[in-house]
DNA sequence: TTAGGGTTAG
């Protein structure tokens, strides 16, 4: 025996139902294999049972229904007979329901025997175990397993491979042991069955028992058995002791080459072209290229490799091809940026009438999800629930993914909450799906709920942090830093950059640059995080020899470093580096500049005042300018007051967006500060009959870790009255230092300033919650979602001179640090 | 005349 027996041996026909058994409820929702196909009756043995003659022995009566595949009088039969069945017509039945696949009449069947026996024969309880687990219902197989006074290494090896398919890996390696303690011999059946749990844990200790005891009882030879310690071994991670058990393999078949292949994929030791078209070579001269698995591993490999044309090879000389090569195929253009070919494979799958399985929906819904594909996503989504696939959590949670993408968040909270079990990439996906959606803070709301329920990942703090950097709430995501540090996985993945942008939205300079010198694996986002940071906080000269010292550490900048620099310029007022910059993008680095580039250098021009110049740049652009680009001529001409160009501009900015708010605020600005009062009226009226005139504005604050919302003319915070008595105060010493801010007010309107109407005042509101429920000296910081006016800019700016304390404003243009009466922007466009 | 091992996933 390999191990003394330390818990009682499981023999007894009246063993006391161990305390280490699952409960029923505790069983996890099971996810079967792909069935096998049910066995048919043989015709002779149809024709056997139908030629006896039926007598007045139920039980005869009984197995010949079975043999005739009547389920339905045969339970009738049963439940409406007073005799008691023989052991035969018993197995009959369960193995009709089994190969059926028939629930519900097996289990009544299960519940008749069960009343009328103390205890289970062999053959009949081997026959309920066998139905039971085939069915997932491990509890009732473990009530029937207890009721069996002998047991053979069959009824073991049902237990131990039903438990590890229903996700109780544990206590299948647990009835491992007690079948060794019992004495019962294993067979070559046993060790698949529980190698399967040793690797799904994982569990290596256990694996190299599991081995040791194949050595021992002699098995070392047989092909199945070592298939199943190669994936074992690959499933624990120790692709070198998978390696030896394949060397020293004298027999293979196509499992063996695929369990190789899949179990080098599985530990990352595919990187290696050559090696996988030798291993694809060799496989194929042995004749295993025929095999409908062995070729889905292949593509599975190449689509890893990034080579979906090696792939589609592959899947083109397939003789038959089942839902998992078309799933292969479509995930495989979805994973390597393709989720249109991906929907175009998917579209010929369904010509060919193949039936899609779960997986292959959730795989479908990840390229719908790219694509922000809604109307192909919601059809999914039906066939999903025709299919009742809804209760498969992939499926859930790629119909989450898909609806936030496409910008149907309520869509994803109705598929979240209808969802009987979450897990931690539902809750990870719902977190981003907030992000995504600008809804930041239910993101936040969702991040504390989850982590009563769910253990977090890598992936849920970052979309958390995201959460924090756009809101500015620091305090939380400091906690997530803590919590990130705590879990021990702080250089996971894109972690140590979400946090070099959180301290950087949040205006801690200091923080993000101690991350970004502590992480040790920097890529281009690393770089291009703190660059943005540097440029947000108004130090472009910084930004500039940062960009200098990145190239000089051998990291290649992308468009998004060019996007920080010629934003740094334009900020910067730095015309020549803009330009420079500008060229050397086509010049030096081969990067082509995007319509983000060419509104940055609008901007620069603009806000040097080359308006005329602007204009030519956008006149001379090689691609079609958008909003954006001429939104920035059009905020040049707003400071410059150059009405003219500024109506051209909001001319072409209009047609391109006709319904955003913001360019119309913006073209209101121009005629304000032009005192254009007979066209400013014009656009607000325009505005009101789009209904673009209720005022969105909101500013959040963290206090004490809890971010406070402020909407435009909010009333309704408790300490509204608190906040307005001080926003009072300040006026008032204002005054009386006599800077008092000047308002423009509208001739024909003198009860309506203009701020009062557009900017929001929803900052004010936030700085001075936050200003009265902090210490003194704490630095209060605010996020916008819209941009700080001129007039909340100014004030804001006494604040911070009256008050002595440093407030941030980070609105959704640009970040403002006021202390001591000025702000880091340089007040660009606040003159 | 019952069982096992390999492939597709957010």
């Amino acid at each position: 025996m390999p191990r003394p027996p330390t818990k009682p041996a499981l023999n007894s026909p009246f063993l006391p139902l161990a305390a280490s058994l699952p409960s029923p409820r505790a069983l996890p929702p099971t996810r079967l294999s792909p069935e096998k196909r049910p066995r048919r009756l043989s015709s002779a043995a149809v024709s056997a049972a139908a030629s006896t003659s039926f007598s007045a022995d139920p039980s005869a009566e009984l197995r010949a229904l079975c043999s005739h595949g009547q389920l339905a009088q045969a339970l009738w039969l049963l439940e409406s007979s007073a005799e008691q069945p023989d052991e035969d017509a018993y197995v009959a039945l369960f193995r009709l329901c089994e190969w059926r696949r028939a629930v519900e009449p097996g289990l009544r069947a299960c519940a008749h025997a069960d009343d009328r026996h103390a205890w289970f024969g062999l053959r009949l309880g081997n026959a309920m175990l066998s139905m039971l687990v085939r069915f997932g219902e491990t509890w009732q197989a473990w009530r029937v397993f207890a009721k069996m006074p002998e047991r053979d290494v069959f009824s073991w090896n049902i237990m131990v491979g039903g438990y590890g398919k229903a996700g109780l890996l544990e206590e299948a390696l647990d009835l491992y042991h007690r079948m060794m303690w019992a004495g019962v011999r294993p067979d070559v059946y046993t060790f698949p069955c529980v190698l399967r749990s040793c690797g799904g844990i994982p569990d290596w200790r256990m694996g190299r028992e599991v081995h040791a005891h194949v050595l021992r009882f002699g098995f070392g030879g047989e092909v199945d058995v070592l298939n199943a310690l190669m994936t074992m071994y690959a499933k624990c991670g120790d692709a070198v002791a998978a390696r030896k058990v394949f060397d020293s393999m004298t027999m293979m078949d196509c499992i063996s080459w695929n369990a190789m292949i899949a179990g080098h994929f599985e530990n990352g030791l595919l990187s290696d072209i050559s090696f996988a078209k030798e291993m694809h070579g060799l496989a194929v001269k042995r004749g295993f290229a025929t095999d409908v698995a062995f070729c889905n591993s292949l593509i599975q490999m190449y689509a890893s490799l990034g080579m979906m044309g090696q792939a589609r090879t592959v899947f083109s000389r397939m003789d038959t091809r089942d839902a998992m090569s078309w799933t292969a195929m479509i995930s495989g253009y979805e994973k390597n940026g393709f989720p249109d070919k991906a929907l175009e494979v998917y579209a010929l799958m369904e010509v060919n009438n193949v039936s899609p399985d779960d997986i292959t929906i959730a795989s479908a819904l990840a390229a719908c999800a790219c694509l922000g594909r809604l109307d192909i996503g919601v059809k999914l989504h039906e066939l999903a629930e025709s299919k009742g696939f809804m209760s498969y959590i992939v499926v859930a949670n790629a119909l989450l993914e898909m609806y936030a993408k496409s910008k149907h968040i309520d869509k994803a909270i109705e598929v979240f909450k209808c969802m009987p079990e979450k897990d931690v990439v539902s809750w990870s996906s719902m977190i981003a799906g907030f992000c995504f959606n600008h809804r930041n803070f239910e993101a936040l709301y969702y991040f504390r709920h989850m982590l009563a329920d769910v253990k977090p990942n890598s992936v849920t703090f970052i979309a958390a942090l995201a959460g924090c950097a756009a809101t500015g709430a620091l305090r939380s995501g400091k906690e997530i830093h803590a919590h990130v540090l705590r879990h021990g996985i702080g250089s996971e993945g894109y972690l140590p950059n979400a946090l070099i942008d959180l301290y950087v939205k949040c205006g801690q300079t200091g923080y993000a640059w101690a991350q970004f010198c502590a992480h040790g694996a920097k890529d281009v986002v690393s770089w291009n995080t703190m660059l943005a940071g540097f440029v947000a906080h108004g130090h472009g000269d910084t930004a500039l020899s940062f960009f200098n010292k990145m190239v000089k550490t051998g990291e290649c900048p992308d468009e998004v470093t060019f996007v920080a620099l010629l934003c740094a310029c334009s900020r910067g007022g730095m015309v020549n580096e803009g330009w420079e910059l500008f060229h050397s993008m086509t010049e030096k680095y081969s990067i082509v500049p995007n319509l983000k580039h060419y509104a940055c250098m609008v901007d620069l021009l603009c806000r040097v005042g080359q308006l005329a110049e602007a204009h030519n740049f956008i006149n001379e652009m090689p691609i079609a300018p958008d909003a954006a680009v001429w939104g920035a001529l059009l905020n040049g001409c707003r400071i410059h007051r150059h009405v003219e160009l500024g109506e051209l501009a909001s001319k072409y900015v209009l047609e391109l967006e006709p319904n955003d708010a913001g360019y119309h605020v913006l073209l209101c600005d121009l005629y304000a500060d032009a005192g254009r009062w007979d066209k400013l009226a014009r656009v607000r009226k325009t505005m009101r009959d789009k209904g673009l005139d209720h005022d969105s504005g909101c500013s959040w604050v963290e206090v004490k870790g809890v971010v406070h919302a402020f909407l435009t003319d909010d009333e309704s915070h408790p300490q509204i009255r608190e906040i307005n008595t001080v926003l009072e105060g300040i006026y008032e010493r204002m005054k009386a230092s006599g800077c008092a801010p000047v308002e423009s007010h509208s001739p024909e309107d003198k009860e309506v300033s203009k701020d009062d109407i557009f900017c929001g005042h929803s900052e004010r509101l936030a700085v001075v919650f936050g200003l009265i429920n902090t210490a003194p000296g704490t630095l209060v910081s605010i996020t916008k979602n819209q941009y700080t006016c001129q007039s909340c800019h100014r004030i804001l700016k006494m604040i911070s001179n009256i008050v002595r304390r440093d407030i941030i404003v980070r609105d959704s243009n640009q970040l403002h640090h006021f202390k001591d009466g000025s702000c880091t922007c340089g007040d660009e466009g606040y003159a």
